[in-house]
DNA sequence: GTCTATATTGTGATAGAC
DNA sequence: GTCTATCACAATATAGAC
């Protein structure tokens, strides 16, 4: 670690990966360090910016996974859905904290969201509408999954199957459609 | 209101959804009644049987949603699509409050959850992978729409269709498609 | 750069009187 | 059914000494 802010915030990102967002206090991170809670006010100027500095580089981390499954051959979509998901299932309270408010998008480096998007949107030819439909699919998958909302029995294997297939080569609406029917 | 039970869950539902889940606390439910707090302690247990009847109530206000959609015709799984949209909307707090964590099953009245999902089943025709798959983008457009995560210029509208087109009509993957591509 | 002491605010819940 | 008094905790953050 560089500096002492950094190790913050790397202490800060495996505390909240441990114990959630309540396990994500500023007695814990000190303690963690072996210092005092006030002894980190030093360092950030509040909780708020530790949280945006662990959502940029969740951003980050998600970008290069999408780009490796690229390069890794095969169906772009389908090798994103799958890296997708397998990135949000290993950081689950990463995830929640960079989706579930409005993206900080002032605070946040710049390119960052952009980066991370690139890939998807290439994948898709640049229709970011179907890029967005398949986003949300992939985050409502996600977040049932997490929040173990599927019931017992449900193969989520074949629902991400069908989403995912549907969404890459689904029929373009026509104006005016999915309103009112044929 | 027929018993003072009654009157606690649905003040607390109008608290929920006032002030979020931060504001939905014992002592702002008393206050709300004219009462203190630990009388409230006379009526309900904790505060988590109170959560679970919200939920309930929730399910029985999306049954009925999705039931008088498909009631009034078109297309089953367009209008049902837009109930439930129109819901979240309308209840953002409940609905986090009944998606966010696993469902409480075993303290649910009977056949609540299965009575809110039999209409969306019947428009899947039965095929639950695919209805599941719909409710998966439902969710997700629906909860990144809440948190404000989409960019400022996207076309939420057109997103939608999409999605919901795409997976109604689109194909179904044989066994081990969609993941080594075609 | 760290400490102690403290301000401030909040929560759910219980005991026991009336 | 309601009250007062209170427990037991926990949080972010600041002041000021060292």
């Amino acid at each position: 670690m560089t500096n002492r802010r950094d190790e913050i915030v790397h202490v800060a990102g495996a505390l909240l990966e441990r114990g959630g967002p309540d396990g994500l206090t500023m007695r814990a991170i000190a303690s963690e360090m072996g210092i005092k809670a006030p002894s980190l006010y030093k360092h950030i100027a509040d909780k708020r910016e530790l949280e945006v500095a662990l959502i940029a580089d969740g951003f980050l981390q998600q970008a290069e996974a999408f780009e490796k499954a690229v390069a890794d051959g095969g169906e772009p979509v389908v090798a994103i859905a799958e890296a997708y998901r397998r990135w949000a299932m290993d950081h689950p309270h990463l995830y929640a904290l960079m989706n579930d408010q409005p993206l900080p998008r002032e605070e946040l480096p710049e390119g960052v969201e952009q980066r991370s998007v690139a890939p998807v949107l290439e994948a898709f030819a640049g229709d970011r509408d179907r890029a967005r439909a398949a986003w949300a699919f992939a985050h409502g998958m996600v977040t049932l999954e997490l929040a173990d909302r599927f019931p017992p029995d449900a193969d989520v294997e074949r629902a991400w199957r069908i989403g995912i297939t549907s969404i890459a080569h689904g029929p373009t609406p026509t104006e005016g459609e999915a309103h009112g029917g044929t």
